[in-house]
DNA sequence: CGTTTCCATGGAAACGGTTACACGGCACGA
DNA sequence: TCGTGCCGTGTAACCGTTTCCATGGAAACG
């Protein structure tokens, strides 16, 4: 069952391929007769043209890649779903990657977009851009950084991030506000530049409001659930534990709260927390949840069309969206230690 | 800038562009001296085989699409994410689109998936098969279809579900247990078989409680969170609102609880809600939702087990996977009017 | 009426790989 | 020594499309 090209469309027709090409490919120089008779052709053969072949004459695939960490955090499932919807419209398909928030795996998923000979991509950026990263850099494909950028800063790739500091400053001073001292954060990888900026206004802020700078409220997370579990736990088993926890990213939020209510603390009495990012979920939450705010979709969206302006060989600007703290009910006055 | 071909490759190494591509497939036939050489050449180039060149000689695209309505729904994701990694395993890359519960958009992506020639596709179908979904499925493409079916039953087609049924019956019986006897339903849309399973799932569990049948207390959503909101107010305006309500998936329920909380309903004591999907978020909140659960996860990797039986040329199994009610506390005994 | 212009068309060369086929050289057994 | 067979290699066809170029006819113009 070979399935039918357009050779078949024009011998059916009863004209060249080339010119079944041309009506195919709405070319002018068509005779009304020769249209007629493609299209009926390709009505009746139920004629499929192939995009690779196309695109292996034309320049271009009218694909771009989207290669982000995972498409189960909510954060990045929308930047994927903005950037497509914003892609289809201009009639591009898209390629959507997971790297795991392995740098192996960012690899393997690079090279198999270069294979696909993609037109752009869209990246959220792992590790130091030491292996293959770097190397398709070199390559002139162009893409766009998103969420995240390389330590290695000027690379000349634009990128659309969202301004990591802000929002962390504002939420550690919500809470000096407050009253506390001692504040714990769940930190991201140092492999990322949003885990590492995060932990960078953290620190500057705590210093800034005055709060005990105890290195052992900072833990370790890798952007995953489990680890803002694991963070919780270790800062909750503190001999002196903290009296506010904040999470770096969505998925160790929701870890971390379950931690604090398997333990049975009160949030925002006992403990108080802030969240990032603002998942409808977390303003469902009893307390709803203070969290650091910004706007994935806008991320996406604007990453789309700093691809389009690369495409058509405009400069791209690059953005760096505001974050915000959203004040709920998690965070509170500090219980003054017994 | 041309990029680098197999030709370019074949010169640098000194041999033919044969030689070049059987060194480059793993063929066994080269011998040490020019294998090395064209490796080389392939190191100094930064030589990257055009994926599309090779597939156009060859019979596979070494690519599958999946066609999910949406990725922000977490439901989607995890399987998006499930299938993805079973077939990066398989050195199968991964195309995913969101029809956007829209008939519409799922042909112009069904159209794009057959003119990208994939080797097979994921298909969470919509509507009744009377678009290009019915064509596709006659081009012989292998298709498994996953969470849902076609209303045209026999098709022939594969599928990973899940038993729609039992988690609904469960949850009204259970409802039914504490007293309640108006139980409302935010349903799913007709278009989709999960919509009309879980509506006639519901139909039957009630007549079988003796539960009141009013219809009024049936309304209908699109599986999107608005609609979930906007059929828990419908719900509550009644003259005589339930005392209980089902929603039929994930973003419903959100939707739901946030209106439950907009209008400061005590959920589990005023209200009783069951929500639909384990999400992690839902243990969470307060009280913790009772929900009928399944396991995305397992139908992505069942969905793409299926694929690669497919593309092997043996035949695919169908699987039900089951769904179970787990109670928390959202569920409550009734209230008696007053 | 002859010449120029324009337009629809077809033939054939790309695009970048794989692979069927033919061929020469070598080792082997008779 | 002479087939026989195997193995590594090169030539060229092919995958399905677009597009350059040449061509022939009709229309427009003088």
């Amino acid at each position: 069952m070979r399935s039918v090209t357009i050779r078949d469309v024009a011998a059916l027709a009863g004209v060249s391929v080339a010119t079944a090409s041309r009506v195919l490919s709405g070319h002018p120089a068509t005779s009304p007769s020769s249209r007629e008779r493609v299209e009926a052709a390709v009505a009746d053969l139920g004629y499929r043209p192939d995009a690779r072949a196309r695109s292996l004459r034309k320049a271009r695939t009218g694909t771009i890649g989207v290669l982000v960490s995972d498409v189960r955090n909510p954060f990045f499932a929308e930047i994927a779903y903005a950037v497509e919807r914003r892609a289809l419209r201009a009639g591009m398909a898209t390629l959507v990657c997971n790297a795991d928030e392995s740098v192996d795996q960012q690899d393997r998923y690079l090279d198999l977009l270069v294979s696909q000979r993609v037109d752009a991509m869209v990246v959220a950026p792992q590790g130091d851009g030491s292996g293959s990263l770097q190397e398709v850099l070199g390559l002139g494909i162009p893409i766009v950084f998103v969420d995240r950028t390389l330590a290695s800063g000027g690379t000349g790739v634009p990128s659309i991030t969202s301004d990591n500091r802000t929002g962390l400053r504002e939420a550690v001073t919500h809470l000096a506000g407050l009253g506390h001292r001692r504040v714990g954060l769940v930190a991201g990888p140092h492999e990322t530049s949003t885990g590492r900026e995060r932990l960078r206004a953290y620190r500057d802020a705590a210093a800034a409001a005055g709060l005990d700078p105890d290195p052992a409220l900072v833990v370790q997370g890798d952007f995953q659930q489990a680890s803002g579990a694991a963070g919780a736990r270790r800062l909750l088993d503190l001999a002196d534990p903290p009296t506010a926890v904040v999470a770096a990213d969505s998925l160790m939020t929701l870890g971390a709260l379950s931690v604090l209510r398997e333990r049975g603390v009160a949030v925002g009495a006992d403990v108080s927390l802030v969240g990032y990012d603002d998942l409808p979920a977390f303003a469902l939450a009893t307390p709803s949840l203070t969290v650091v705010a910004h706007d994935p979709a806008r991320m996406g969206a604007l990453a789309a069309d700093a691809v389009r302006d690369l495409l058509a060989g405009r400069a791209a600007t690059s953005t760096v969206l505001p974050t915000h703290l959203v004040v709920r009910g998690s965070t509170g006055p500090a219980r003054r230690p017994a």
